[in-house]
DNA sequence: TCAGAAACTGTAAGCGCTTCCACTCCGACC
DNA sequence: GGTCGGAGTGGAAGCGCTTACAGTTTCTGA
């Protein structure tokens, strides 16, 4: 990538050859190992500020058979979270000389191959959870990478990482039931993801505990298309729901929206909530009641996993559960003042 | 990274030995190069896939002196924006083959090494012009690699890519004064970014086109907090604005809602337009006029210029300028139903 | 039947780096 | 004065792949 004398990029011979020194001790140098002497130190940093050397990381990764990069794979970058994700990992995989390379499978013609690739090109892979099948998971445990899932049921073998869910959405939900909310209806497929289901599982327990009957979800995608829809169609049910409790922010602030839209007061009329606390939902109003997952903190997490893994400084499988964070605000009806929750 | 029979990963020798073939018929099997008989080839797929195969993709990268992977220097991913950029830079990216490796400036110790050690493992490179300052990009131009800049002016021999800001801009503020809101306040730091300072650029335009005075504009960071406080201090002043004209979303949401807190009417007593189209300015109330920008496409022509540059099949510097689209809601006391306007 | 071409396969060099090992100094110590 | 040890340095092997080139088959046509 560096220009040398000549057109082509200046190598770690070219180096040696101007600070007429061995690239042995060139390479000592630049990577500041074993004993060099103060003058071989300087010729060889001013041939190098000469010739723009840049390493060819290749040809290190090859000799130390290692490639001091991560890989991770994404569904999507839509929405805050996964930015917010990324953005947690590559801080720490930056602070620790680890480079990222990332793969959006959402999309993708074939991310089976595409992740056997970057198998070949990193030390491990961090996977969320929504990004791939099984099968293409244990496919790619079969290469051997370490391995980490993000917001995926836990493998054996495999660590994990994640927020908590089940807790939050059951937390959420009585929270609605005691304030008199009643038939509420969950909003979102549970079967669309790991995380989505563990939200229905607290929202299902909540129910199953005070021995009432735990309602069908609502299976719709979690879009806001989605949830618009879910608006207009409350209207029309026999039994109009209490409350929606929606399984993200785009399907709550979508049917929030809808809701206004028919002149059906929110909370008055029926609750909201959502998952995810985006930016949107402090600034509608009525504010929507959410939960704010510590995406940064888990971003930062995996790759921390994940490093252990690398390095071998651990080998024993960990399975990681972040607490999150209950907001409240007006949609959901209950909110008082500076009322706000964690969970484990 | 893949696990042969031993425990360290297969390498193409494996195979070959496996498949009683040499490594150059493995190589050519597995790349799809050059004559291979049926029946080798059968027993190299099979070979690899007992063996869970994984070609080492440095050892190619230093064998074809390619890397087939593009670095992407962003300033941040907060905000839908930058997320965006990425996914559409993946995912032309990927679908040409190339990995992409990011690199994360804001909150860098070292962005300048970090970006260095970039070049080494990366064909060319593409810089968000808030990601780094103009030393480093400079300093970045001499390592050779290929350099694309978005959301940056121009550079002799560098491509660029960027969305249109001052026309739209002096649109919109034209907008504004044609409907008979005047002494409107910029809000937000021309000098955080060339975006910024060409959305200023149209916005004095417009005043001048009419020969009015421009306005000093409101000098603070595009964060909500200093939107906020944007939003108090406007009613202090001796003359208060008919209308800010905020450089972001967050600032225009932020100073919105604190107005709104104070009982000042929008857009009756003040009208306010931001910048990027966020998920938020579409579910506040009034709905947030603003302007949105094509970050996806914005993505993947940066990939694409990148690539050109990389296989050489381009060598002039191109730059090039994707049209904005005003989004035309209620906070800026204008609209009427179905009102849009693109760019250029 | 055999020459020549085409199809296939193997050998080996080389990509740019790291690092083991051997070697040369030189000063310190007996 | 000789020996030892450590600091500094260089030679060279090797990381796993691609590919030029050469070699070996197999097939074709005369």
């Amino acid at each position: 990538m560096a220009s040398g004398t000549s057109g082509r990029p200046a190598t770690i011979y070219d180096v040696a050859a101007r600070a007429k020194l061995s690239i042995a001790t060139v390479s000592r140098v630049l990577q500041g190992t074993g004993p060099v002497s103060e003058k071989a130190r300087a010729r060889v940093d001013q041939a190098a500020q000469e010739l723009n050397y840049v390493p060819l990381r290749a040809a290190r990764s090859l000799a130390v058979q290692r490639h001091e990069a991560h890989g991770l794979v994404l569904p999507d970058l839509a929405g805050p979270f996964y930015g917010d994700l990324l953005m947690g990992y590559e801080r720490w995989a930056g602070e620790h000389g680890q480079s990222v390379v990332i793969t959006v499978t959402h999309g993708h013609p074939d991310p089976r191959r595409s992740v056997r690739d970057l198998a070949g090109r990193v030390d491990g892979i961090v996977v969320h959870g929504n990004a791939l099948d099984l099968p293409t998971i244990q496919d790619l445990r079969k290469t051997g990478a370490p391995l980490v899932l993000v917001a995926h049921p836990p493998m054996t073998g495999c660590d994990s990482v994640r927020s908590e869910s089940a807790a939050s959405a059951e937390q959420l939900t009585n929270r609605l039931l005691d304030h008199g909310h009643t038939n509420l209806l969950f909003v979102g497929d549970p079967a669309s993801s790991y995380d989505v289901s563990e939200r229905y599982a607290g929202f299902v327990q909540a129910h199953a505990r005070r021995g009432l009957e735990p309602p069908e979800p609502e299976r719709v995608p979690l879009t806001e298309e989605a949830g618009a829809e879910v608006g207009e169609r409350v209207l029309r049910a026999t039994n109009p729901p209490g409350g929606l409790v929606c399984a993200n922010d785009e399907l709550a602030l979508a049917a929030m929206n809808s809701l206004s839209a028919q002149g059906i007061g929110v909370p008055d009329e029926i609750v909201v909530t959502g998952w995810d606390d985006v930016m949107a939902a402090r600034y509608v109003s009525p504010g929507l009641t959410t939960v704010r997952q510590p995406m940064i903190e888990l971003g930062r997490l995996a790759a921390q996993r994940l490093h252990e893994r690398v390095t071998g400084e651990r080998t024993r499988a960990r399975n990681d559960v972040l607490a999150t964070q209950l907001v409240l605000r007006d949609s959901c009806g209950t909110a008082q003042p500076g009322d706000a929750a964690g969970t484990e």
